[in-house]
This record gives C-alpha cells, structure tokens and sequence, in this order.
DNA sequence: TATTGTTATACTCTATAACTATA
DNA sequence: TATAGTTATAGAGTATAACAATA
C-alpha cells in the first residue's frame, strides 16, 4: 500500500490520461475532443443554458468556457444568442450538425470506454461507474 | 448515460481534481504536494534508481523530473550523485529528512483518501481501488 | 451595485528539441 | 554514435483581475 501506483492520486490521474488518450482516437474523425465532447452533452442535458450555467456543470471557470465555446462555434456545432428578457446572459444551442456529431462522437467514445474497460466484466465495469459516481457526487 | 456526469473522461478527471485537493490541504504542513509525495514513494519503492527509470516508474517525461527533483533537492529531501561505473546517471536518494517527511507525509495523505472515500464502505473502496489498478496496469 | 460575457494575463503541468558529458 | 541529465522553449489547460453591457 504504500507504493506509488496504488494511491488514488496516481490511479486516478492515470486513468484518465489514458481515457483521454483513447477518446482522442475515437474522435479524431470528428474533429473535436473530449472536452468538446462533454459540452456539447452538457448542453443537451437541460433545457439551453447560459454559459454560466454550462460552466458550473462542467465544473470549469466561465472565462474557460467562452474558450471552449469559441472553438465549437468556429466549427460551427452551436450557436449563441442573448437571451430575451435578460441580454446580459447568452443562450448556447447545439446546431442541427452539432446534434449529429453528437450522435456519433457519442457512439465512438462509447467504443473507447469499452476498449478502457475491457478487462473488466460488465458488472465490474458497472461498479466502477457506480463508486466514482458516488465520491465525485460527494465531492459537491 | 448520455450525461456528461456519467462518463468516464468525466469522473476521472473530477475525482482526481477532488483528491488532488484533499492531498495539497492534508500535505501543506510538511511542504510537499501530491506528486512530490509520489516522487519520494517511486524513489524507495525500489533500489535507489536513476532519474530516468523513476520518471518511467511515475510516467513522465524526464524532463520533468528533473524539475521536480530540482524541487526535492532544495527542499534537502533528496541527493543527486553520479553512478560509480556510468557517471552519466544520477542515483538520487532520500536524505533522512526525506525519509522522515515521506513516512509522515504518507499518513496524511492516506487520512486524505479516508475521506474521498467516506461515502463507500470499506469493501468498496478495497473494489475502487482493486478496478482502477487493473486498468491503469492493462494500459501499459 | 450586481451579474454575464469577454479579454488580457499569468500560472501550472507537460513535452519536444537542442546542448553537455559521458559511454 | 548512443544515452543521461539539463536547459530553453512552447503548448495545453486553467484561473484571477479588469472591462463593457445589461440588469
């Protein structure tokens, strides 16, 4: 227990550098990323969002939020427009090819978590959802 | 499952930010931070080893360590002498203050990881952990 | 005055390329 | 020629502070 790949800091850390790299792959084809790929789901969750809104459920800054979604407009995957009745907030919508590439980008880093996951059972897998979704939960 | 909550690159990324903040609040008394605190375990974790096989061993590049040897090194926790035999690499070595701070370092931050963890039982938390290995170590 | 989006800026972590010394 | 450590540099990803528009 006590060497350094059996601390939680360097699993998880690891874990997800490897995740990342995998999604990478998978979603090259679609030109985005990963966390490309967390706004756009974000932005689908709800109902449209302010970017304030999508921000502090990515759990990243706004001011990092208008950088992720410059890159997606620039792509053309959303759109922003104020939002009638309070102008100061935009509302933030996938486009119709947005949606698409949701659709499948979606599929392809299904595919890659698979690929992560397969030396695990499918209950296993399911388990390891379940626990880190219990401790981020927890997090706040 | 299509919530940006419910995927992988998501709770890993989220509950590393959170235990990276556990670690950095229970490690500030012995002034060291996680990854230092990794650096020190890979160090003893086997024979003293040259910069670049702990760089391996923690998987950065070896520029890297040498800054976070840099680092270690003027805290006093660790030397850096040429190998008698291949004067091209460094054994670098815990000093006894480096000893010292690694084993009370490491009870913090296992009191770190008690409480990411406060939410699963015991049995649990042995499964996270026996999970995230199995992946981290498939993943090369 | 307070809030939203934005910009400028800086900080952390990391890797690539080039250098030095050793082999 | 090849390798270990180092340095300089650059690229992500992120946050803080300050600004404009709006409330």
């Amino acid at each position: 227990m006590s060497s350094a790949s059996s601390r939680l800091g360097y699993l998880f850390k690891h874990a997800q550098q490897r995740m990342a790299q995998l999604n990478s792959a998978a979603l090259a084809p679609f030109d985005i990323n990963g966390r490309e790929l967390a706004v756009l789901l974000v932005l689908t969750d709800h109902e449209p969002p302010s970017q304030q809104e999508a921000a502090e459920r990515l759990g990243v800054d706004r001011t990092t939020m208008v950088a992720l979604l410059d890159g997606l407009e620039a792509k053309g995957l959303v759109t922003r427009r104020p939002q009638t009745g309070d102008r100061r907030r935009n509302v933030v919508e996938l486009t119709p090819k947005g949606q698409q590439i949701l659709v499948d980008a979606t599929a392809a880093s299904d595919e890659a978590e698979r690929t992560l996951l397969a030396g695990l059972t499918e209950q296993q897998a399911q388990q390891l959802r379940q626990l880190l979704q219990t401790i981020v939960a927890a997090g706040g």
